[in-house]
DNA sequence: ACCTGAACACCGTTCAAGT
DNA sequence: ACCTGAACACCGTTCAAGT
């Protein structure tokens, strides 16, 4: 739940008042305020409001607005990862993983653009680690370790990142997302035949499907690819 | 070359002179301000100097700021995906295509973000269009046509976005791609074996890969999952 | 119809000054 | 060591006014 980005913080022995500013507070209200009004809500006056402060303070315990986001994403993305999966194949957790960070980043959407913008650190790599753990127990030969775990985590960041859109664009419409997905529907309906007979045909399915089915789709079709490599 | 995402806007009989301000000239300075400066560098202040006009101006030929992005995106994205793609099979073909794709996002890593920030839109109907149609010609079943471009099109996204965000970091570093992925590989190396085993013995790979490679290795990946998916 | 440019309502970040 | 809050250097966007 609470994660330290900077090293060497330690809270002495004595315990201060609960008003106390802490990063662990600074990134509890940011959580709060990203799930009540998305990134754009995520601001340094709105934030030292909430925490009865000014900006400068905020400053003192975190370096940037960006090591903030990362560090809001890596909480979300540490109670994700280190909760228990059901499952017992290694594909089984695999796709256990998969579905907890796609539900992760349905709850928390920011979480879906904060991760893509913070490659090679932590939050990232909880997912490369226990995924690659179970990439390794399924016996993936060890030069294609990293190939295998960095296409999974590539489309496990886009389809996340598409859902952070799809929720921002949405509701920058004053829409919710199926319903902006209907909207995108009837434009490609217009399309000219011609040109994008396969959008046009593929709309209506684009209007009844279920993003975390599909999600999950995807997640097989890779799985089956790593088998029939391992086998061949 | 030249995209209109508005409508309706046919520009007369009579040819005005060069200097007129033009939806594609104001996209062509995005780009080459893009290009230049990255994605922080496209400002209405910079893009309305370069064009030697003021900012109102520029209002009166596109609406937002994100609208102007997506444009110039579809500018990039249109000139790639109609361009020719050598290759025989379906196979050959979304291999090229996705190839073509990635070398775009690699000489303009600005490009990565803003698809992934345009869900459902031109830049993004295109490509989906293009590597639909070889799907069908590769024989998918109907039902599965939108969960296989799906996921298609969010792995290229995946690591469009990851190419944008490490050059993005990269230069805000004043680092090279290559030494802020050095860096990254070391920092990986530092973490606890215990806790991170597997992200520990697979930095080296890091430091030593092409991501060109890897990123084909995994359209293959899913090209061998839809393969084993339609023998069955 | 198209352009000008000042003005508005914000941002992230810094920093002297306080305790 | 930690906090305050004014100030700086920007943003995207609007809009009366011009041609």
């Amino acid at each position: 739940m609470s994660v330290k980005m900077k090293q060497g913080k330690k809270t002495g022995g004595t315990q201060r008042r609960e008003e106390t500013l802490s990063l662990d507070r600074i990134v509890e209200a940011s959580i709060a305020l990203l799930d009540s009004s998305g990134a754009k809500g995520l601001t340094f006056r709105a934030l030292s409001e909430r925490l009865a402060t000014g900006p400068g303070a905020i400053y003192w315990h975190i370096g940037s607005k960006s090591e903030l986001l990362t560090a809001a994403c890596d909480a979300i993305v540490a109670q994700t990862m280190n909760a228990p999966v059901e499952g017992k194949t290694p594909t089984a957790i695999i796709r256990g993983l998969s579905l907890a960070i796609f539900d992760a980043i349905d709850e928390h959407p920011w979480v879906g653009s904060a991760l893509a913008r913070a490659p090679g650190q932590l939050p990232m790599v909880r997912i490369l680690e226990r995924i690659g753990q179970q990439l390794r127990a399924l016996g993936v030969a060890a030069e294609d370790e990293w190939p295998t775990v960095s296409a999974l985590l590539s489309y496990i960041l886009g389809v996340g990142g598409q859902n952070a859109a799809n929720t921002h664009f949405a509701q920058e419409q004053g829409l919710d997302r199926s319903n902006f997905l209907d909207e995108v529907s009837a434009v490609w309906l217009q399309f000219n035949p011609d040109e994008y007979p396969f959008t046009r045909s593929v709309a209506g399915q684009l209007r009844s499907h279920d993003d975390r089915v599909d999600f999950l789709a995807g997640i097989d079709l890779m799985l089956r690819g790593i088998e029939s490599a391992r086998s061949r």
